[in-house]
DNA sequence: ATCGAGATTGAGAATCAATTTCAAAATGAA
DNA sequence: TTCATTTTGAAATTGATTCTCAATCTCGAT
């Protein structure tokens, strides 16, 4: 009878590495810490710190933003969340852990985000900054514009509606 | 003897758009406006409005930092100007006028900003777009690390001060 | 289990860029 | 010139984030 190794959910991992990188460097466990991290890592996507709040007060509403605040900045220096800065809104927060780096596409309309990887640009980029002498560390790629179902809406509502005025 | 036909400065060519932009919504032609575009069209590079704003103060002192943010943003909504939103600081804006579309190099440690195009970047971002079925209207490529100035700086300071402790 | 140095907390204040408000001044078509 | 409309500068406001601080918690050493 065949068994599978026990595999340890990715948030469970992520909770082990942030014990040891917090013990590490002299900081506390703390049940606010948990709850938050616990919470954040049963979502997926790309969270704000006010959508985290909201479900992280959902739970404990005593929880402060300050704290949510602070929790995610030490997830993210622990690499195991990192923060996106997309236009307009607020910063988010993605799970890094046992994720490639990729880059993203943002519908300007609903808000929706899609994630893409591509070799050929990452070289190319590299071969960019080459050129100019430059040594990178980190980069931004992010393309805007309407995901499928907003053209679908727009095309609908043009159909509907021609010519307004 | 030869006459070049003689050339109008990119920034009279961007008063006179702003002119007829200004006058097509009827909006107005003011004194501050006109000292805040000379001022911006007579720089390059990729200015603050703090930046910007030291310019026009050292002509005009009486003009305030909300006349410069306003108009800013109509420049850029005329098209002859460009919000860039690099990490970190403010919003900077550069001259648009006659200009490709181009993406960035920025220093994390001078601060100095190198600007690139590569076509063959952008059709690859199209082809990620189009798999997805996204209509892309803008993007941002911004690739941070040290310019080669920062990096023989460096380079010089670790063979004077090597292994430190 | 108790202690105590040091870390963490939540609330509210502070910060910072950017926008808005508002009363006074400027613009420009008639 | 008139005068509806736009613009201005100063100050207030916004919104996201960080900071401050007194009270509370954590955890290794007793
Ligand atoms: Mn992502
Ligand atoms: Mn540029
Ligand atoms: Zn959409
Ligand atoms: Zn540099």
């Amino acid at each position: 009878m065949k068994r599978v190794a026990p595999r340890k959910s990715s948030a469970a991992t992520a909770r082990e590495r942030l014990a040891s990188w917090i013990s590490a460097r002299g900081l506390k466990a703390t049940r606010q810490r948990d709850l938050i991290v616990d919470t954040f890592f049963s979502q997926t996507g790309h969270l704000s710190v006010d959508e985290l709040l909201d479900k992280v007060t959902a739970r404990d509403p005593s929880i402060g933003a300050a704290t949510v605040y602070r929790t995610m900045k030490i997830l993210t220096d622990a690499g195991l969340a990192s923060a996106r800065h997309f236009e307009g809104g607020q910063t988010r927060y993605e799970a890094a852990l046992d994720r490639h780096h990729h880059d993203h596409l943002i519908c300007t309309s609903c808000g929706s985000i899609l994630e893409f990887e591509n070799e050929r640009i990452e070289e190319l980029q590299d071969r960019v900054a080459e050129q100019h002498g430059f040594a990178v560390t980190h980069h931004k790629l992010e393309l805007y514009g309407l995901c499928k179902r907003c053209q679908e809406k727009d095309e609908y509502f043009r159909k509907r509606f021609p010519d307004p005025r």
